[in-house]
DNA sequence: TAAAATATTAGTAATGATTACTATTACGAG
DNA sequence: CTCGTAATAGTAATCATTACTAATATTTTA
């Protein structure tokens, strides 16, 4: 399917980034390159992007969703201090729909997982923290 | 800790029901009891309990949270036909916390996973469609 | 026990993400 | 080019959730 100029550059960005911007965030990016652009074609379009499986939305029980342009399946961290979402670097565990599916009447399609925790970077912080707090 | 009266609605009412509540189901399940109670004040004692881990919160994507008395470790299913959220019995995955972890800078705390597919309800009926279809 | 301190509530207003709507603009087929 | 369809910008509406406040309930303390 052809792409609106709008739409091109919104999952040029999404493919760009790693990061997993929220719709506001894709907003304020494109806005860069088409300045006029407005939030609810932003919404429209990756409502279409993810209705066609060329985005990722993710639902990892933050306020908002979160968009991802990587669609090769990979798993997602969220830290529970930032609230940063970052991939991880894992197998996929395809396995688990077999595990789930046993002894269950309906069909299984697929599965989302989402790992929670501290993140590197506020592990660092969270370490230093105690640090100064023991030495002080 | 003691719950107040509404606390203590709400958290038997999430007890004894399988199904997975949204607050707005809550709130009209607890007025049968609880004539005046506010829906703030639904939203209020689900957060308290959640965080004290007396509930559980699911959030699978769906425009808002549901939430969930049982809080040993099982896993959850969401049919994208009805969007009915049932509960999946299932051996608790703990192992991919460790998968998910190696080569991880941060610390892993726990894992979330979202089954999705077709319902055993909704799957009947599609088969009956078809048939229908076919015959007629 | 009664008075004071604290916690919780009902009701309502505010917030914020997302969607709906509408008049206008871009664009492909003939 | 001209018509018809699709997409847009901008704005208003929606809906889940939270914030606020004056009033009520509960606990503490004397």
């Amino acid at each position: 399917m052809k792409h609106s100029r709008q739409r091109e550059a919104i999952l040029e960005y999404l493919q760009q980034t790693t990061s997993h911007p929220t719709a506001d965030m894709v907003y304020l990016h494109v806005r860069k390159v088409i300045p006029n652009i407005s939030l609810g074609t932003v919404y429209r379009n990756l409502n279409q992007l993810v209705g066609q499986g060329e985005v990722l939305r993710l639902s990892c029980g933050d306020d908002c969703d979160r968009f991802d342009g990587t669609v090769s399946p990979h798993y997602h961290f969220r830290c529970t201090q930032c609230h940063e979402v970052s991939d991880l670097v894992t197998d996929p565990l395809e396995h688990i729909n077999l595990i789930a599916g046993a002894g269950f009447g309906g069909r299984i399609d697929g599965h989302s997982v989402y790992f929670y925790g501290i993140c590197p970077d506020c592990l660092a912080n969270e370490k230093e923290c105690k640090i100064r707090l023991t030495n002080g």
